[in-house]
DNA sequence: TAATCGTGGCA
DNA sequence: TTGCCAAGATT
């Protein structure tokens, strides 16, 4: 054992990714003086509803408070109560939705207000059980919400927090594999006296000094304490799980008319991708197959009717969490049948004018943009 | 436990 | 163009 190994018995040393209990006070105190200097203004902060902060929240998830904002302000004026939310028809909710993306989401939104009105006499609840109970919400979720609107004091661990944590203790392995320890940590580190003040300001930490690339130690209140900075590591940290490549597909889709001048969609089923939105039927492109021979098969094998495909109309690229399409779009004539909803929820013939009714996930409405701009010949 | 689930912005 | 990531939950 070489001499730096060697360490006092009378001075325990802890694990490097724990916190030693006497700097505690210190890091609540700095955290929240900076928060009060250089916290965001953010118009969920300005309010008190708990059910406008559980909008937020849900809003939040996986996504930037930049693209939440005008979703957030149009949803509250759209269901500004719980009970209005869950009166809504689900079309009404999604097309509100439409372009957030993680469509569940909206529909746990909507499904969880319904909760509370039969279970909670329409008052959202302020017991951890009870808002755990929820559809959508898990602990994180809950934590920000019990400590945002009704001031207990509940950890969270969003990507903010886990970023900010694993750099204060240098951990030594991505996140995801030590879940449990960065709990713990913030909930050791949460000030029980402002639990409201002290998540938001350490989710602040993360989003506008403890950055992904390129943070600014220089501005962060916590840069005395901070492992990461101590051994240079800020820019390397958090560790990142290994990558693996998207697997990619091409979709034939199918702009069918009718002899009525209306177009066919489909409302796709509501679980798994998309769930609950509307399309342009199609699907994907087998080995040895044809786009224009995949969109014969595919609309026969999920509406149950001919068609003639015609001309290309447009080629979309687009990238989903898991993996890449390339949407291949052609004009189609109707030819004979009834359509029939065997692989979807629903279909229906609407007119040009009627689409903007329906919610559409992000690459079909650059098609009925190009419907638009390419109008049947 | 690990895969699934959208979109926008950025380098 | 591509990869990465963002106020995670669900199954």
């Amino acid at each position: 054992m070489t001499l730096s190994q060697q360490l006092p018995l009378s001075q325990p040393v802890l694990p490097s990714h724990q916190l030693d209990g006497s700097v505690l006070p210190a890091l609540r105190q700095s955290l929240l003086t900076w928060y009060r200097q250089a916290g965001r203004e953010l118009p969920w902060r300005s309010q008190q509803d708990p059910y406008a902060i559980w909008v937020s929240e849900i809003m939040l998830q996986q996504t930037q408070v930049k693209t939440v904002i005008p979703y957030y302000h149009r949803w509250l004026q759209q269901f500004p109560t719980i009970a209005t939310l869950a009166i809504a028809d689900q079309q009404q909710v999604l097309k509100v939705w439409q372009g957030l993306g993680y469509y569940a989401r909206a529909r746990n939104l909507h499904r969880a207000a319904q909760v509370i009105m039969q279970q909670h006499q329409g008052q959202f609840p302020d017991q951890l059980p009870a808002i755990l109970a929820l559809p959508g919400i898990g602990r994180s979720t809950a934590g920000g919400i019990l400590s945002a609107a009704f001031h207990q004091a509940w950890p969270i661990l969003d990507g903010n927090v886990q970023r900010v944590l694993a750099r204060l203790v240098a951990l030594p392995c991505p996140p995801r594999q030590a879940l449990n320890a960065l709990w713990q940590l913030s909930a050791q580190l949460l000030d029980a006296q402002h639990p409201r003040d002290f998540n938001q300001a350490l989710m602040d930490l993360g989003a506008t000094v403890c950055t992904p690339q390129q943070p600014t130690c220089q501005n962060c209140p916590w840069q005395p304490h901070c492992q990461a900075y101590d051994q240079g590591m800020q820019s390397s940290l958090p560790m990142r799980e290994p990558t693996v490549p998207l697997p990619h597909k091409t979709i034939g889709v199918a702009v069918i008319w009718n002899d009525q001048g209306q177009v066919l969609i489909d409302r796709r089923r509501q679980s798994g991708l998309l769930g609950g939105l509307w399309e342009f039927p199609g699907g994907k492109v087998e080995v040895g197959e044809t786009v224009v021979e995949c969109i014969v098969r595919e609309i026969q094998e999920e509406l149950g009717i001919e068609i003639a495909v015609a001309q290309h109309l447009v080629t979309i690229d687009h990238a989903y969490t898991h993996f890449r399409v390339t949407l291949v779009v052609h004009c189609c004539r109707h030819i004979a049948g009834t359509p029939q909803p065997l692989a979807c929820d629903e279909v229906r013939w609407v007119t040009l004018e009627e689409l903007d009714q329906f919610p559409f996930p992000k690459a079909n409405v650059q098609i009925i943009e190009a419907l638009h701009s390419h109008p049947p010949t």
